[in-house]
DNA sequence: GTATCTGCAAATGCTTTGCACACCC
DNA sequence: GGGTGTGCAAAGCATTTGCAGATAC
């Protein structure tokens, strides 16, 4: 697990003023998902979130866990990753920005950040005469263990 | 479009190889897809390909041009991309590796290689002791045109 | 001839949506 | 109390698959 920039409470915290902002109410499903993503430390799918959030508040819908990940990631507290084509994955947005290093074989997932390249994109952009807002890096590779099987 | 690398016969060459090797067979569907993306010089989305095919051959499927994307990009005769949650979309393989800058706005591609960041990328695998196989870099932009109308 | 390729329609898998009831302010 | 959130089931959408007939070698 990455080091955390901010505690759990005061995240909630500031997913309370968001709601507030946004003029919406509170949900104990929307902390609990939340809480899940921060406990876990990794990058977990919809379904996966689900059957935690289960162990809790077994009533728990897979669709109120779609609908309250949309509403987390637009407001920052969580990202989103694709690592492959079995669908999205969440984290809790709450550490340094990094991109992500992926193992084919066994899909472990390492994360990573090189400011020389982070240098370079914005570079690269200006370039072209673009603005840059945001970027998406995987490096797709063979594990030290995965390269030892094969 | 990309300077190509490859005229048009020299790839439909390599495509009756490849089949030849694999002990397949034959079919004009699979060849006029390559035309189509050749000839494009874009990234189209299955559905845009189909109906470019169409216009040769009205009874062509969809499922076979899924069928035969998914077979041309196996033995990389073209490559996909993930530029938003539409689905896929795919180029003809047969041009200098390069990676993606994409307008958030207006959905523009441009297609870039930064010889540092490649370089960095493998410095970057070894240092957590793995071996990159490939990557997968966008960088999601506000082009010229649409910085303005903002 | 026989194996591959195709079109069609149905199935799949992830995600979204409509609706009626539950809950927060 | 009125609006927002939820669970459930149904719908959506891109993609895949099963099957019977068509085609290449």
């Amino acid at each position: 697990m990455q080091n955390r920039l901010e505690t759990l409470e005061s995240i909630l915290d500031r997913l309370r003023s968001s709601i507030k902002k946004n003029g919406l109410k509170n949900s104990k499903q929307r902390e609990e998902i939340l809480c899940v993503l921060y406990k876990s430390g990794t990058h977990l799918s919809p379904e996966e979130i689900a059957s935690e959030v289960k162990i809790k508040d077994k009533t728990t819908s897979i669709s109120s866990v779609y609908r309250i990940l949309s509403f987390l990631e637009k407001e920052n507290f969580i990202s989103a990753l694709e690592a492959d084509k079995s669908g999205r994955r969440y984290e809790i947005a709450a550490k340094e920005h990094h991109d992500h290093i992926i193992c084919l074989h066994c899909g472990n997932i390492i994360e990573f950040v090189d400011p020389e390249i982070e240098e370079r994109q914005v570079k690269v952009a200006n370039k072209y005469n673009t603005k840059l807002i945001s970027h998406n890096m995987k490096l797709f590779v063979l594990c030290e263990k995965c390269q030892k099987i094969k």
